[in-house]
This record gives structure tokens, sequence and C-alpha cells, in this order.
RNA sequence: CGGGGCGUAGCGUAGCUUGGUAGCGCGCUUGUUUCGGGUACAAGAGGUCGUGAGUUCAAAUCUCACCGCCCCGACCA
């Protein structure tokens, strides 16, 4: 590819609207251009990379036993329903009408479409295990787009489903897409690992995310270094509280106190109470799926929303409002609690943190009144106990009792042990060979292709430009001639070693611009090229050419050796990203 | 949806407080120059100042509404 024959619009300065360095390169490196909030026009060499990495999916889906296929983006709304979906999932479902006022959904991905397919198509245990993938576009309607292709309105994902007749069976492709991802993933240049994950909406019983390490990503990550636990915080779990809760009970039955103004926790660890945070029911009132109920938490702890959903099964869950809350316990915010007055058609959830906790601090459920000497056990009536809590760092891990640390992540990829739950409700069933009908146990596995490509680049960066790994680069090697009017040695030198470089199987970009070599080299270095064969007329004139990875030192190398040594320095850096031989 | 910020040439921005001929840098065009790290000089093209209404003799500037973008939060398969 000649650089003046194809479209490559860099960006001396940075973009205002993008905030995060692998946006802000994404655009300079004239990779991608908005056309709106959350919806970007792939150029040339975007393409190229976002192809690289397909590539890499499809050749190790392929490898894991995957089979190709390809499912419509715009999906009939029925199917949705029958799933249950269309409510729960309501939030991000595009949906559009055509000419005759019928409703249509744009998928924000495929469980539905594929498990209509298996419903239809397979029908005996012969036909197991089967794992079917595609790359699509998928549709979320997302409420706040940002970063780039972070998070968009439309993007390509990867997504892959399983089939299997049994549970084991499930398993043993759960781990196929396992193991697949995490090479997908070192193929591409990525260090991301795996972290036991909430199954969300999307529901199963069985989940890993994949994670790339990122100040700017939307993910909290809880993980312990001795022994390899790691977790999104939805899900980690923790030995608990790193302070015992204090035991300053007398055995003294609840006692009413006044507390005018007081609506805080910190409030009223202040003076004249002085009340522990440790030593405080935190009460909050939440409507999940429209029923009210209640979540009791240790005052200095934090509700984990992802949590309550899991608990409780409640597709969705939001705070009550103060008028929600006086309608149900008869006060506001502040003063609420669950020893007194609760009605008995309100659920008490309670977290672990807080069994046996005794000589508590509670809302009295009256406004600016307080409840002292309160033994959780005796006085509340709890209706589940569960971890309802958010690790914070330096609580102890659950196996291994060492502190965890906290670290935001990039999600690039997710699996997920589904279960029965869609091939029920869509009819997806075999007959085994006794002879009984059973549902398929099935499995879903997605990779978002273009997160995946900008964290790429969120990963590999420096103050001049993208670093590409060579997997994933738009081209391999930027063939830079300084001299490019006709005739000139360096230029028709330049032609000869693309020729044969294209030749050897080597992706060339040849920088044909009549432009000063400071642009050119700026250029080069922004794109992320991994190496640049710069001819110039000062070493020519030594016999020599010039090899400069990006980010690494510039060698001066013969011209009559400069192809092998080029082709040597591509197979190896292709090489150290290959996990496995082909 | 709540909070905050911003919309002026392809990009980055000044001007707005205190209303009066829209400016700069980059990029682009032409010429000269330079030719190993975003050359230098000169000439030039390019603007409904997001949209609409209002106030005013006069609005980029003040007021209101709307639209769009960015950030924080909520949300997130």
């Amino acid at each position: 590819m000649r650089w003046t024959q194809t479209f490559l619009p860099t960006l001396k300065e940075v973009p205002s609207d993008a905030e995060i360095v692998s946006h802000q390169l994404l655009l300079r490196a004239g990779l991608v251009r908005k056309l709106t909030g959350g919806l970007y026009t792939f150029l040339p060499m975007g393409l190229r990379a976002l192809k690289k990495v397909e590539a890499i999916i499809r050749q190790e889906m392929d490898r894991a036993g995957g089979i190709e296929v390809l499912m419509p983006a715009l999906q009939p709304p029925d199917i949705w329903q029958q799933s249950g979906r269309y409510e729960s999932a309501r939030d991000v479902l595009f949906k559009v009408k055509d000419s005759a006022q019928r409703e249509w959904v744009l998928g924000p991905t495929h469980e539905e479409v594929i498990t209509t397919l298996a419903a239809a198509e397979i029908n005996s245990y012969r036909q197991l295990p089967k794992c079917f993938y595609q790359v699509q576009l998928k549709f979320r309607d997302e409420i706040r787009p940002r970063f780039g292709l972070m998070r968009a309105k439309e993007f390509i994902m990867k997504d892959a489903y399983s089939f299997d007749a049994t549970d084991e069976g499930a398993m043993v492709s759960y781990k196929k897409m396992y193991d697949a991802y995490t090479r997908i993933f070192a193929r591409c240049g990525l260090k991301a690992f795996p972290v036991e994950a909430d199954t969300g909406v999307i529901g199963g019983n069985y989940s890993h995310e994949f994670m790339v390490p990122a100040e700017t990503g939307e993910n909290d990550v809880v993980y312990c270094e001795v022994s390899g636990y790691a977790a999104n915080i939805e899900k980690a779990t923790s030995r608990g509280a790193l302070t015992p809760t204090p035991d300053v009970s007398t055995g003294a039955a609840p006692e009413k106190f006044a507390t005018p103004g007081v609506v805080t926790i910190e409030a009223l660890t202040a003076a004249p109470h002085q009340v522990p945070a440790a030593s405080q029911v935190k009460t909050l009132v939440y409507v999940a799926d429209s029923k009210t109920i209640l979540v009791l938490l240790r005052g200095d702890d934090q509700l984990n929303e992802a949590k309550l959903l899991a608990r409780t099964g409640a597709i969705q869950a939001r705070p009550a409002t103060p008028d929600e809350c006086f309608s149900a316990l008869g006060a506001r915010p502040g003063s609420l609690g669950a020893a007194q007055n609760v009605p008995s058609t309100v659920s008490v959830y309670a977290d672990e943190q807080l069994r046996n906790a005794r000589g508590m601090t509670t809302g009295a459920n009256d406004d600016g009144f307080h409840l002292r000497h309160v033994d959780v056990d005796r006085d509340i009536r709890v209706s589940q106990w569960a971890d309802f809590r958010t690790v914070a760092a330096g609580e102890l891990a659950v196996v291994s009792g060492q502190p965890l640390k906290i670290r935001r992540a990039i999600e690039v990829g997710h699996v997920f042990k589904l279960g029965t739950k869609y091939s029920e409700k869509l009819n997806s069933t075999f007959l085994a060979e006794n002879g009984l009908r059973h549902p398929t146990v099935m499995g879903c596995y997605g990779i978002g292709v273009t997160r995946t490509l900008q964290a790429v680049i969120e990963q590999g960066n420096d103050k001049d430009g993208i670093i590409w790994p060579i997997s994933v680069a738009p081209f391999e090697v930027c063939l830079t001639p300084l001299n490019v009017t006709p005739g000139a040695p360096t230029l028709v030198l330049a032609e000869k070693l693309y020729a044969e470089l294209t030749a050897a199987g080597i992706e060339v970009i040849l920088d044909d611009r009549d432009d000063r070599p400071g642009v050119k080299f700026k250029d080069s270095e922004l794109v992320g090229f991994p190496l640049r064969l710069g001819i110039g007329e000062k070493s020519l004139a030594k016999g020599q050419v010039e090899l400069k990875p990006r980010g690494g030192a510039l060698m001066a190398v013969p011209v009559e050796e400069a192809v092998a040594r080029v082709i040597e320095w591509v197979k190896t850096e292709r090489a150290s990203l290959q996990t496995v031989s082909d």
C-alpha cells in the first residue's frame, strides 16, 4: 500500500472531545472518525487493525471447535418476549418500526436467535455438542456512550453459543472457550486476565470476565496476588470488614433516643452521640421489581447492588424515594430502621456482617429518633441473610487470608455458563440416548472486538503515538524514503524493497509522500507501525538503510541485507505473539 | 434522567465579564526557500459565530427555548 493512495488523515492536535489517550490516538492516527456520539466510521488503518483482531479471533474459535455463522442484527420482538428479556433488557434494546408500524429490535446480543435455530435444528444428542459463533454488529441503547469505541451505541462483537447434552459437557465447552480467550488476548498482545464475574441480566450460574488493567477502565477488579483470586467487585467476596463490630451490648432492650437533625451515619458518629459507624445498622429501602424491601448493612459498609439483584432474584432494583420510604416505614431516610414498625409484607435482607451484632444503633422509624441497644438477631425480623456488601481494598481474601487489592480494568471478554435458561424458554430440546427429551445446556461467550482494539491502544502507547503489537498493527513495516522525487536513488531503492518485502509476505506501507522527513517520522510513530525502514541519502551514500523499531533503537544495516533483516525482525515479532505453534 | 462544562473556518482556540468592522496557531492553495525530526518567507482561499426567538439603533457578546458534544453520577448482557 502506498501512503498517497490510501486515506490516512493524521491530526497534529488533540481533538477536544476525546478524553482518554486511546480515544485521542484513534482519532489522531486516522483510524476512526466520529459520525455522532457513540457511532464511528472505521478508516482504512483502523479497519485493517480491526480485521487483524477479527482474524485472530476466528482462528482461535475455529481451533476450539467453533462453527461460524451470521445471524440477523434485526430481530423480531416475540423471541425476546419469549425469553423474558424484552422486559428485563428493555433499557438497552433499540426498537424500530417498519412502514407497517410493526416493531423490531436491533440485537444487543443473539441468545434468542441462536436458541431458536437450535430449537428447530438440533433434536438428537447425536448432534451435540455444537458451538456456533459469529462476528456481528451489536446495538445497545447506551444511556451514555463514551470513550470512543469503548462504550458505543453500535459495536462489533464476537459472540459464541455452545449447546451440550449434559452439564459436564457444558463445562467442557466452557473451558474450551475460556482457553481460547486466553490465547486470543495473548495473541493481540494484551495483558488480559480472567476474573470471576456476576452474570447480570443474561443469567446463568458461572461466569468469568477477561479484563485488561487500565486506569480508564469502567470496572473494579478485586484480586489477591498470593492466591491468584480475582473477581469483579460486583462478585467479589472477602472475610469481611477489617474492623470487627464492637460488642457493647448490655443485654438491655432497644431504647429510643432523640437525634434531631441527624440523618446520616456520619452525623451520628459525631458529638454528642458518638456512635461509631461500625456500631450502626444502615437501613436501605429499595424497590425491587416493584416490591419494597429493606437491606441492612453495617454502617461503614456499602451496598453492592449486583449482589442485591443476585441474592433477591430481582431483575431491577432502585433506591426508594423519600416518599416511598415514608409510606413504607413512617419515617424518612436518616431515621429508618428495621427493629420496629416494619410491615410484615416487607422483606428484610441483612448482610452477614451483621450476624450476632449486638448493642447496635439504628433508625427508629420515627423522624428525629434512633434506637440504641439493638441486638440484630434478637430485635430484627430478618427474612434472609446474605453477602450484600462491597469489598474494600485491604480486606482479607476468603481462601488465602491475604490482603486484597483493587484496580481498574477494561472488560474485553465475558464467558457464561447459561444452563437451560434460554433452551427451556425457547424450546431447544433434544432426544437423549435413553429416549427422554431434555433441554440443551448452553453457554455464551462474547468478545467486544472494537473495544479490544481500543484496549490494545490504551495499553500500548507513548508520547509519540500508538505502539502496536505486530499482530494487530495495520501494517508491519513503514517503508520511508526521504526523497521521493522521481528517479531519486532513495525512491528507486524503496520501490525495489517494497516489491521484495511484499512478495515475501510482509505487510508494507510505502510512505511515498513528498513531505519533509520530520513529518514522515512523526506520522509513522503516531500511527505506530512496528518497524520503520528508512532510506535517506546520507546513509545510502554509505550503502546503508535504517531499521527503526517503534520504541526501539535505530539500526543501520547494509542495503543488500535490508530485506533479510526486515523479514527476520518481523518473523521474530510475529513469533513472540504466537502462543501455540500451528 | 440529575449535576457540571462546552458549541466561533477542516482541527485547536481568542474575543463574551463591560454589545459597535471576527482574530490567532495548525492544516489547505500558490510561489520562493529548505531538504534526516511536524522548515522559513510571502501571497491567498475558507465563517449563516450550533438553531430559533427576544432585548437593542446595533448581538459571537445580554435573555429565553431548543439541538448537539464532553465530563461526573445513575445505568451497563
